[in-house]
DNA sequence: ATAGGGTTAG
């Protein structure tokens, strides 16, 4: 026989977390907890906190919960902050916890990890974090695990140092484990990714077992190397693992694979797959469109068989934009809000714009900018300013600078990009005012730099080619490269450099680019942080019908296949 | 009852 029991507040806080975002369930627990008077227990709100908070309810009905809770205790502060965090609502969580600290209410370690969460991805979030990591010292959080790792992730996705994260995690001293590593080498993995395989090495010589989470984390790390050597060497211990039906793990080794260079190597692992998913789908996609190959991008795309996303037709967009391919792309802006639903964000108006200025339809490029529903950002602006630049416009480009600079001060590409115009019109004066204004600014530009792999070394290369200890065998080399491509037809492009040196130093100064020293030292794939100018884009074209191999340039926006004189980038990018 | 790390850049 069945015993009925009266259920208890535990029982109903439980059945309630049950719920997890499901409301119809939850709605209906709410409503007989009502009807009991339980909802006036503090287990039964705190549960219903989190309960809204993951469902559609959302931040408000929880917030009505927890302000008609006669008592609070710890945890529904904390439920209602970390509430706040999973909705998005950031300020609201540090208001409350401004009022816990100031109302001398106790706080704990979950109450700091939501609050480090919340700072991620915050405007100010970065000036916030240091008070607060003096506040974590001060209460001795700091050497909590937890805690230290949600400060770690805050301080490195808010663009703090790096080498800051390291030291906290260094502090954990002895205690770290799996998820405080993983936090330590995804701090390093987009900044410093070689320091990430690093630490990575030194996780395994501690006999720790790496978890999918930690794999996911090394292979994106490996995305930003120069082969992808590293990416396959890690696959191999995911193999090794077990790991192998992993889709999120197949996925990063798509990137990786692609962003090193190898798309054949991308496919395979594509095609290998036993189940794929949307992200699957993308990624491949972004491996063609990386490459510029818009073909096979839209066959892909043909065989898709996951929900396309808004990243689906961003890599879409961006193959067809790198592949010239103008009017398959207006087709595909059009089709992926009329036959998908998707709406237009920023990024797919960037691609957009890109493709239409590309094609020199540069009034229609400003057009679809009028026209777009939210506010153009510096993406969509420096897309018209490339186009401008490719086609002399002049009046267009000065709006479109105006504008980089609005949005985006600290950026230089608006400045550099409007010098150059001038330049290439011949108005030194106007180019060197823009020269001037950005230093004025402190608008640093940033240093080129090329690696490239030579054996198992990393050889890095900055302009002026002065720190590479083979500099005088490398210059002796270029030069002799220079003199063989001038006979070739090669004519350096002078009036891209500073005017406000001497004609035969500029040439020098051109020659001397960090991608160019690279070729020098050995012909291969190259891989450099910004754009290549357009100089030495010039250079590698002729070089490569000069040593008859195939150059391969990454750059900062795509992949640079020179052959025969050719770039697979058909001169725009 | 609450609590730290995962894949797609232009």
């Amino acid at each position: 026989m069945l015993i009925w029991h009266q259920p208890t507040e535990f029982a109903f806080a439980s059945v309630i977390s049950a719920c997890g975002g499901d409301d119809n369930c939850g709605r209906q627990v709410h409503a007989l907890a009502l009807k009991t008077s339980f909802d006036s227990c503090v287990y039964v709100g705190n549960a219903l906190i989190m309960m809204y908070c993951k469902s559609c309810g959302g931040a408000d009905e929880a917030w009505n919960v927890y302000e008609a809770m006669g008592f609070r205790n710890l945890v529904s502060w904390n439920s209602m902050i970390a509430g706040f965090q999973v909705c998005g609502c950031g300020n609201r969580a540090l208001e409350l916890f401004s009022q816990m600290h100031v109302g001398g209410i106790r706080f704990d370690r979950a109450t700091l990890v939501s609050i480090f969460s919340c700072l991620c991805g915050m405007g100010d979030g970065l000036e916030c974090c240091f008070q607060l990591q003096c506040l974590t010292i001060k209460t001795g959080f700091i050497l909590k695990i937890e805690v230290a790792t949600a400060l770690v992730k805050a301080y490195s996705s808010l663009g703090g140092e790096v080498s800051d994260c390291y030291r906290i995690f260094l502090e954990l001293d002895g205690r770290q484990d799996v998820v405080s590593w993983t936090g330590i080498i995804a701090a390093f993995a987009e900044r410093d990714p070689k320091k990430a395989l690093v630490i990575f090495r030194q996780f395994l010589r501690e006999c720790l077992a790496p978890d999918r989470h930690m794999f996911s984390i090394v292979l994106k790390a490996c995305a930003g190397l120069a082969t992808e050597r590293h990416a396959l060497t890690v696959q191999s211990h995911v193999l090794k693992v077990g790991f192998e039906d992993d889709i999120v793990l197949a996925n990063a080794l798509i990137h990786a694979c692609a962003r090193c260079g190898s798309v054949a190597l991308s496919k395979q692992v594509f095609d290998k797959m036993g189940s794929r998913d949307t992200v699957s789908w993308n990624s491949m996609l972004k491996a063609y469109a990386m490459h510029g190959q818009g073909k096979e991008a839209l066959l892909l795309f043909s065989q898709m068989d996951a929900q396309p996303d808004g990243a689906t037709f961003v890599a879409l967009l961006s193959a067809c934009s790198h592949a010239g391919m103008a009017e398959e792309g207006a087709k595909i802006f059009e089709t992926m809000s009329n036959n998908h639903g998707i709406v237009p964000q920023l990024d797919h108006y960037a691609c957009m714009v890109d493709i239409l200025g590309r094609a020199g339809q540069i009034s229609e490029a400003k057009e679809l900018i009028d026209k777009m529903p939210m506010e153009p950002d510096s993406v969509v602006w420096s897309a018209l300013l490339g186009s401008c630049r490719k086609h002399g416009e002049t009046k267009l480009a000065k709006l479109a600078a105006v504008k980089l600079k609005e949005l985006d001060p600290n950026n230089s590409l608006g400045y550099v990009l409007m010098s150059n115009i001038f330049c290439t019109d011949g108005r030194f004066n106007e180019a060197r005012l823009i020269r001037r204004e950005m230093e004025g600014k402190i608008v640093r530009k940033e240093p080129g730099l090329s690696w490239i792999e030579v054996g198992n070394q990393v050889h890095e290369f900055a302009s002026g080619g002065q720190q590479h200890p083979e500099k005088e065998a490398i210059c002796a080399r270029l030069e002799e490269l220079v003199r063989r491509l001038k006979d070739l037809g090669y004519v350096p492009q002078i009036s891209l450099a500073l005017h406000d040196i001497e004609d035969e130093h500029k040439e020098e100064q051109l020659y001397y680019h960090s991608e160019k020293l690279a070729l020098a030292f050995a012909l291969m794939n190259i891989m450099k942080n910004i754009r290549i100018c357009v100089d030495c884009h010039n250079f590698m074209k002729l070089a490569s019908e000069l040593v008859d191999m195939e150059i391969v340039v990454r750059d900062s926006n795509r992949f640079h296949h020179f052959k025969a004189k050719v770039c697979s980038c058909n001169d725009y990018w």
